[in-house]
DNA sequence: TTCATACTTCGACCGTAGCCGAAGCATATT
DNA sequence: AATATGCTTCGGCTACGGTCGAAGTATGAA
């Protein structure tokens, strides 16, 4: 009768409230600890300290400790990508938030997914890779071609590291603001990364939000046009 | 403070055992009616009629009357995919269903994974395909190559009529019972289908189950190895 | 019409699990 | 040692939601 890995444990751990702003939290990709994530999660330091616990039992998120604090982050790129799939699901039911924060607007504009750029300007930067024929799709599968590696290498990637290691180079996600999927995988990480170290574009401390400068801007729109 | 979607109303909707068995028993793609998912779920059809309106409330199900029958369907792929999600999730924190089934060694040798083959001989058929170059791996996305549409035409598939469709070609879906990959997307399913009209396989009516031939078996031995 | 089947709604029961106050450890700082 | 801070455990309260029996609606068959 009963078949199948038992999904429901799992969605039940993720269903409550408290652990699901705990989760969104750490989408940041940020390391938060106890204290932190109990504020973020509007609950006190006990019940959190209940919620990390379980979540740690089922291993979707990772501790370390660090003198009296607790660092926590999510327990790997899986439960990063379940978490991105029910936000879509989520955003596509309209269950959006009741209130929506004042923050919602630069949300919508840039922002962190797990590790990439996320967002309006997440988009932008597919749309242009796709255009420069940097990467090649094919079907909601994306692939990185030749000249994309050189591309890459010119841009100051050091794609032949990323080769080297075993996570996948290109993925697509789908943006619940925008319906419109951008880049995921290790290339769309690391040109984050990049982009931050040209000074393009900073990380608002404390949320996932992605500010750009006039400059970085500037660049952006330069080299991925709008 | 919160933002992004509201993750948690959605999977607090999976995280009810009654709920996830529906849902996991519509992965397999037929339409099914309530009292078939109430058996299926393991409660009366008075409370699947409440889990029911809650899922399709929350368009994570639709629902198709006929008569004084209503077939529920899944809502659409980004469901499917989140399920998937989840599923490889709970085989990864080892949560799997503490009794397994009697059709638990037919279900890891050969089953139906939403609308293609999974199990030991989705794994094998996913690796036949690669080792004569039909599809190729790049990261976790595949491609399907020029050479490996003109073997699909030679095997009897539609390809042409797939590539016209938006739905995507090839996709790689992990298997909980091994963790592998396996193929899905259009290919996938059309290929399940093949093989169906070849007299390979058949479906086994109420469950997941794929029951391959001895003829098919063979068949499918020849053309894939293993 | 009458009966049977498929599904829904109502009402009441019950259990689980989230929540916090308070006390208990553990690690740093003085 | 004494104090402060970060986190965990315990106990009891509460409430939300899943569950089923029973009654109510819709559709098809005799």
């Amino acid at each position: 009768m009963k078949e199948g890995p038992d999904i429901s444990r799992i969605a039940a751990l993720i269903g409550d409230p408290a652990r699901a702003n705990i989760l969104t939290a750490l989408m940041s990709g940020k390391a938060l600890t106890a204290t932190e994530l109990a504020s973020e999660a509007g609950v006190t330091v006990q019940t959190a300290s209940t919620h990390l616990a379980k979540l740690e039992a089922a291993e979707m998120i990772v501790c370390r400790k660090s003198g009296r604090h607790k660092y926590f982050t999510l327990g790997g790129d899986d439960v990063g990508h379940a978490l991105e799939a029910l936000m879509g699901l989520a955003a596509g039911a309209g269950h959006l938030r009741m209130r929506t924060g004042p923050k919602d607007d630069a949300l919508r504009e840039a922002r962190v997914c797990y590790n990439h750029l996320a967002g309006a300007k997440g988009i932008a930067l597919y749309q242009g890779l796709l255009g420069q024929g940097v990467v090649v799709e094919n079907g909601d599968d994306v692939v990185l071609t030749d000249q994309g590696a050189t591309w890459l290498r010119e841009f100051g990637v050091d794609v032949d590291g990323l080769m080297r290691s075993k996570t996948p180079l290109c993925r697509t996600c789908l943006d619940w603001s925008a319906r419109q999927t951008h880049l995921a995988g290790s290339v769309g990480r690391a040109l984050l990364v990049r982009m931050q170290d040209l000074g393009w574009a900073k990380r608002v401390e404390g949320t996932r939000v992605v500010q750009f400068t006039a400059r970085g801007e500037a660049a952006f729109t330069e080299v991925f046009g709008r």
